[in-house]
DNA sequence: TCTACACTCTGTAGCAACTACAGGGTCAAG
DNA sequence: CTTGACCCTGTAGTTGCTACAGAGTGTAGA
């Protein structure tokens, strides 16, 4: 398999692709004659398991260590469970900045009485001491 | 007012108020005999401002444009109003998209058994080819 | 007066996680 | 035999800072 037939297998972009070989998340594969890359079904298999991950929003640190337990089959599975958990009370965590965040800026938006500059409760808002 | 002080009146890194004057978002300040920042009132008012978008999530881009539109007291307020309601549909995608990977983080993390690795939900709802 | 320490200066490099070239080489179809 | 789609390497850009290195300055205490 060449390289776009991987990326576009995996809905990832050549160059990300190359990316996460040149940062050791993807084993480098063996080359054609033409010094392009040839890739087998196990790197196909790998970068489907790390866009997932992505995909669920987990860090490349993350995948990179998620990867390592998967590789060790007869190992505990809490590592793995411990990881998904952070990053759960991560977007967790997220969410409720946001939302306290989306609250604040439709309360501001909802004070624009859609006159001049000089009268924009946004504006002012942002500038509490009169600008 | 020297560096410092402005920063440490805004809640800002003396870095990050240098970063600013970089980019064009703060205007230089005159420079004392020694060559340090003297930064005013002004510039005391228009970092905070800076700073009070940047904690409601605008970006510097927004920030940039809030700025020009502040400046400009007899416009209409309802470009600022745009940009306001550009971003709570940002925000509000983002939170629609984290309350989503949630749910399904939480799902995957549910069905752990806590065994080995090989038996890893987590790891098998990653590489849905048995890895 | 000396000296220690906190502050300031410029300039550059680093972070995450890609993305986008530039400037070349290769291969298959028509 | 040429056109176009691919592939290669290497570097620089993105966002919004942050962290130095190596230098100068200002001030308070001994």
């Amino acid at each position: 398999m060449k390289i776009g037939e991987l990326a576009s297998a995996t809905a990832t972009k050549v160059e990300t692709v190359r990316y996460y070989e040149k940062i050791g998340l993807l084993p480098p594969p063996s080359r054609t004659s033409a010094n392009y890359r040839a890739y087998g079904n196990d790197h196909l298999a790998r970068l489907s398991f790390i866009r997932r991950a992505r995909d669920l929003g987990f860090t490349l640190e993350a995948v990179r260590e998620l990867l390592t337990l998967s590789d060790d089959k007869a190992q505990s599975c809490d590592a793995v469970d411990g990881i998904a958990r952070v990053h759960l009370a991560e977007i967790d965590r997220k969410v409720t900045d946001l939302t306290a965040l989306r609250g604040e800026l439709d309360r501001i938006i909802g004070s624009c009485r859609h006159g001049t500059v000089a009268e924009c409760k946004i504006i002012e808002t942002l500038a509490p001491r009169g600008n």
